[in-house]
DNA sequence: TATGAATGAGCATTCATTCAT
DNA sequence: GATGAATGAATGCTCATTCAT
């Protein structure tokens, strides 16, 4: 009876994040309006208030939300990493992040095309700079790697693959796809030997 | 003497553009407020009417201006690259860029900031995408570099340095110093050998 | 209470166009702003949008409800009179018409003194000249009036009317005592036999 | 050489009310900006303030030129016919006043369709209507027409000129060719004899 | 005197937030 | 808890008026 509630509960809310999402990706962040969100998700627009102290939480919310279903996706692929030679490691984690990122498409768009993720930084986009670090120091102790530009290494991998993501959301094609010509062009580079 | 009210003239837009750049750098596009950027620009709300037709006439004219700056200097760049063997070409093209965009700092923030860029797309834009893409064309015809992985070869460019001067955006670092490595980067990866 | 509801909606709407209708008939039509609507409705600024989409929009729903108030009544007249001979309908017509206008005299003030049925032409006004133009001709065929002065016959009588109209909504007589007068005017003119 | 000047003078204030005139014939008594009709008058902004001391003036300098230009023709016609028998009188007014709008079309336009008249009325008008009192009870002195019909005949007489006025300012026909008809239906009315 | 850029009060409109039901 | 009408501060924009040149 109570777990009813909850849940029925969890249900509005998930339908307002929704409603929300789908009107900052056709919209903006500042384009979606309380009264668009409340009609698309079904409810009044004084319902919102019971669920999120203002707009400016409810947008929290649906950051924190959709940054929550990553987060341990993101971090099983970091861990399964762990301990695998470098190149390995390197591959796994491109394979991973690119599958991750297909099964949250919408997400991305949003993510990638408000100002939000500059503006509230996520622990998860600090985790993945963490875990690359980690990644490249690894790369340096077993000598996989060179020490001199291993500090560019960490921007070029999330620099490159905000890229191709961008292309991709256009286009509409599967990430995956690119994960193993990216790993060749991260660890050889371009020139044809 | 109508030469100085020209001046004069030109002197009043700049004010106001910069005023405009300023505030929207600190509080975005939408956030910054026609009387704010007045009061900024010191001078009244109406004689911003006088300059630009609506807010949005003022914002691509500020976008527009601080282009139309960059551009004949990336063309320069991209000019002079012409002819060149593909790796003289492409360090030529970093360093261009990079050098660039040393002098412009401000509005770069604001560019990589601001969702304008990606709803409204430069001509300066386009010009580069192509610049990059008949450099690379020119790569794989004198065998410089792996036509398979050509095609990321502009999106890792592109993104890269993207991630690049957003870091050194923050950490106020001059962008040039990095040209070297990022090119060796994008021609041999970061495997050691 | 949904029905109570409605109630109320429809007193608050009634109660805007009517301080809407006493501040364009003190200050003209472009003479009331939509915060002195609201003040004098005792309502906020914003409410004004719950009920009309814009000021014009209100402006069309003040002439609508009042022109929809008088042309049932002016039909009923216009329908009453048919089929009576010549005489008897325009004696009809006129009494009808003073007596219906007598109901009306803060709208009739409003909207002699605006342009707004000169842009805004009614319906109304058009059943009324098209009702006059027919009981001309059916003077005409029985023969009750000059068929070369019944071109003009129309115009006077709408031209007396307003004139009427205009000087006893000044002086505050009643219209309605004017109608025999008016009709023997219209029929037999001035000159003493 | 100082008379040269107020020529000067006169034709430029004169360009503007000209202007003036022919925006609010288009626009408006509101619609008329004075941005435009200094530039339909060809003078700067700044100039208007050298003729009028604001908007307000210099409506009512336009008003007040018009109806000085108009005034003393009516008051000719007005002169001409005292002493006439009261038929003729009439007759003679009626083509006077026709043959004086027919001169001054645009003015009439303005004057019908804007409220200025209502809010501003003219000593012309005041003239016009004592000149039809006048006129009325001499006619009743000389028992050409009927005393109790007397009361309404001047509202008549300008009530139907005005609606003639403005139907054939829109059909673009003189309006002289409507005085005998008008006249004869003054008179005897429209009933077949 | 003529100019026209600068001014800022005034206006219509939007929208996040509140609250009585 | 759900509702949605009411609220009013904030915003972009207009335009009569001023004034330095």
């Amino acid at each position: 009876m109570r777990a009813l509630k909850t849940q029925l509960r969890e249900a509005v809310r998930a339908q307002i994040l929704d409603a929300a999402e789908e009107l900052i990706a056709a919209r903006g962040l500042h384009g979606a309006a309380l009264a668009q969100i409340a009609r698309k998700a079904g409810v009044a627009v004084g319902t919102l208030y019971n669920y999120f102290a203002d707009r400016d939480a409810m947008m929290r919310a649906l950051f924190e939300s959709r940054r929550a279903s990553l987060r341990p996706k993101l971090l099983a692929v970091i861990a399964e990493g762990q301990g695998l030679p470098f190149e390995k490691r390197l591959r796994h984690f491109v394979h991973g992040m690119l599958a991750v990122f297909d099964e949250h498409r919408r997400f991305l768009k949003v993510s990638l095309e408000t100002e939000y993720s500059r503006t509230h930084p996520s622990a998860m986009a600090a985790d993945l700079n963490a875990a690359i670090e980690t990644m490249v120091s690894a790369g340096i102790a077993e000598k996989a790697i060179d020490a001199k530009k291993a500090s560019f290494f960490g921007s070029m991998i999330t620099g490159t693959l905000k890229a191709i993501l961008m292309k991709r959301a256009v286009d509409g094609e599967p990430f995956a796809n690119d994960a193993d010509t990216l790993v060749a062009l991260f660890l050889d580079g371009a020139r044809r030997k």
